[in-house]
Parts: C-alpha cells; structure tokens; sequence
DNA sequence: TAGATTGTTAATCGATTAACAATC
DNA sequence: TAGATTGTTAATCGATTAACAATC
C-alpha cells in the first residue's frame, strides 16, 4: 500500500539491494552500515537510505541493517515471497535456456508449460515439462494459473501473441522479442532487449577506442 | 571525437532509436518528423531532438530527419559500421542460444569461438563453429582478433574468468553472469542481469495486484 | 513567401547528494 | 553516556520539457 510514486529509478536498483544482501548472508555477515554496503556497490550512502526509505524505515540508528532482515523485506517488497508459475512461449534455443534456467525456480518462479508452433517439437520434455503446441494454449490457462509468460520468439509474432494472451488473461509479460507491445495499462512488460544491450557494449568499445587514439596524438 | 559527457540516459536510447528507424525503413518510409516519432515511440518530441543534437544536427528545418540517413548515422555512432568478432564463454544453454541467435551477424558481430570446461562439449559444432576447451582460450586469443567476450558461466567462475580475460587484453565484456565485475576503467562491460528483470517484473506484478484490491475496498 | 520543423536556449522538474538532528 | 549511524530535510545537480528564433 505504500507503493505510490515509488520512481523507476528506484525500482531498478532494488533487485541490486537485493543480489549483494543475498552475497553478505551467504558470507554469514549479520549487519552492515549504509556507508559500507555503498563502498562495496559503488553507490552512495545517501542513495541507499533514500532508496530504503522509500518503503519503511528497516535500519536502526548507530547500528546500521540487520543482513536477514533487510534481505527478507526487500524479498517481500519484490514480491519474491509469492509463488509465480511462469509459462514460455517459443521453445527454440533461447526459450529452452530459459526453461533450463534452475536459479528461477529458487525465487518462486516456477516453469509450468512451454508452447510452440513448431509440430517437431511436440511432446519433446525439457526438465520435465514437455512442449505443448500453441494453440493449447487457451486451454491450459483455463485450467492452470499462469502468472507470467515469458514471449521468446520471433518480432514479427510477438505483437498477436501478447494481445492473445492478454485476452486469455495474462497480465505479465516478460518480452524477449525486439520490438515494443503495445497493451493495456494494466499488463505489466518486462523487456530484455540483447541487441540493444549488445549495441551499448559496441557503443562504449568504440568511444573507448576512440579516446585512445586521443591520448597517442 | 564528439563523445565527451554524453549522459548514460542518451546512450540507453540510442539503440532504441536505431530499432524504430531501422523498422520505418522496412516500411519504406522516407522521412520523420521527430513530432511523428516521438507519437510511434511515447517519448516527447524534444527529448529526441535534444539526444540527437549531442551528436550532430541530423535534421532539416521544416522537413524533418531523413530516416535512411538518421539510421545510417545512428548507426555510425554506435559502432554499427564496424565488424567485430565474438566469442562466448560457457557454452551451456544460454551461450548455445546466443551462438544460435542469427540476428547478430547482420548487426556486424560474428561469433568467432566458443570456450567451455566440460570435455564431453569438445568438439561440438553449433552454427560451424567447434566448441572448444578453455584452456586453449589464450592460445586463441593470440591467434585470432577479438573484440568482445560473451561471458555466460556461472556467477562464482565469472570473476575470475574476467580477470584472465582481460589480462589476455579483451576490453569488451558482455556479462550473464549475476555478478559484478569489477574490472580496470578501460574494459567496458556491459550487464545482462536476467534474473532482476524477472524481479521488476515480479514487482510490478505485485503492485498491479495491489492496487486492484485497493479498488475493490 | 508561408508553413513546417529543426536546433538550441531557458524553465521546470525530478533525482541525487549533503547535512544533520534524532536515536539506538 | 559517547559513538555510530539511521531517517529525513534541505541543497545541488542533471535530465527532461517547453519555448522560440533560425532556417529549410
């Protein structure tokens, strides 16, 4: 109830909070000030207490954060205290490296059903989950709770594919597909855009290269 | 030589730009008001004016950009016109999927070599290209001009991986792993971090929910 | 020339950082 | 109690948006 107005921003360095959090209990460590988790994350301290408190006051003065504490909270907060069931649509190599993907299942994320188009496909089991052909696919979200489907194929489909599965109730798509869906509000859209990540690289590659030449002449 | 404090915010746009233009090119679409665009994109109009004017004035008063052009140049600048090679380390599913993803050839990025530890992948081809033993990895180097390295190993080899990576002189790194990696200043890296945006999701899904409850009341 | 739209400056907005009183 | 460190307000900084003169 408390999440009105929380920036994007923000939104997008908690899973960080939340990776080191979980690095520090692994290590045993109990507590840690904002001032060193900041050394560690080579963020500010400043930032991370306006980041927290965004959502409640979870430290305590001249102490600093209990690590199981606020590992737990931001866990909550994410919503990684919720089972999800997660459903893949496209079983080519980056669907089923995601289905082969275990570290999912340890957050709550569990693979429930892998759709394709591709009839050789069919009956084939990744992890125990055998790939269904697509146009079950009404079907199984009638009879299954599906949280989130994961769209890995190609940009071309993926436009009818969301809007299908928006009308079969979906609600949460996490995209895989180069190209913007455009849904209702009240869908939620995750993008992983790698060609754009991977132009970033090439982009930062370039100016680097580009600064060295600088500094020869 | 123009790229000096261009804001991370810009460049995070960039390739996104690219894709729209690239897609207005498909569809023969000869010129673009940055009015039109910023409508097709849901950004405002000045925002595109403003990023492209770090780079250079694109446009032409009372016509607009030519997309063939503005394409062409966005390209230019970041690093598009270059040819690099690739190679991936760990050749598990997720380095399978990116060796199989044909996309990035066209973009200029050839995979050039796929590095694993386990013996039984030795000597599987995956596009034509043999799976190889890490420890050949230097040797090859050497040998072969790369550009960036894909690093999709898990999280507790990757930073030292990383580490012989870059002594063998890579100054590109594309990073699966859900690490940081902390490196010298002139080695870009650049962060595929799949399960946090499984994470935003989860939040946002969370909060939708949320909400939708709150109406209820 | 008139209309359209850029390039660019100025105004606004929001996010980050700094500072410090509160308090454990 | 003294020291440490949070929670939070205030100051700064940077990014976004608005406005408009320049110009095609």
């Amino acid at each position: 109830m408390q999440e009105k107005g929380i920036s994007l921003a923000v939104i997008q360095r908690l899973p960080r909070y939340y990776r080191y959090l979980g690095e520090l209990l692994e290590n045993d460590v109990v507590r840690i000030s904002s001032k060193e988790l900041s050394e560690r994350m080579k963020v500010t301290a400043s930032q991370i207490r306006q980041d927290l408190n965004n959502f409640g006051g979870f430290g305590q003065q001249g102490y600093g954060y209990n690590v199981e504490y606020l590992y737990t909270e931001i866990g909550k907060i994410l919503g990684l205290d919720k089972q999800y069931n997660v459903i893949i649509i496209g079983a080519g190599n980056l669907g089923q490296a995601l289905a082969n993907y275990t570290d999912f299942e340890r957050r709550g994320f569990t693979i429930t059903g892998i759709f394709d188009v591709n009839p050789r496909l069919e009956g084939i089991s990744i992890r125990g989950i055998e790939i269904r052909m697509l146009d079950e696919l009404e079907n199984f979200i009638k009879n299954n709770t599906v949280h989130i489907a994961a769209l890995t194929i190609p940009k071309l489909k993926a436009p009818n594919v969301a809007k299908e599965l928006v009308r079969m109730g979906i609600k949460a798509i996490w995209n895989f597909a180069p190209i913007d869906l455009n849904l209702p509000n009240d869908v939620m859209v995750e993008n992983v855009h790698l060609a754009e990540s991977l132009m970033r690289l090439s982009y930062n590659l370039k100016a680097l290269e580009e600064s060295n030449e600088n500094n020869k002449k």
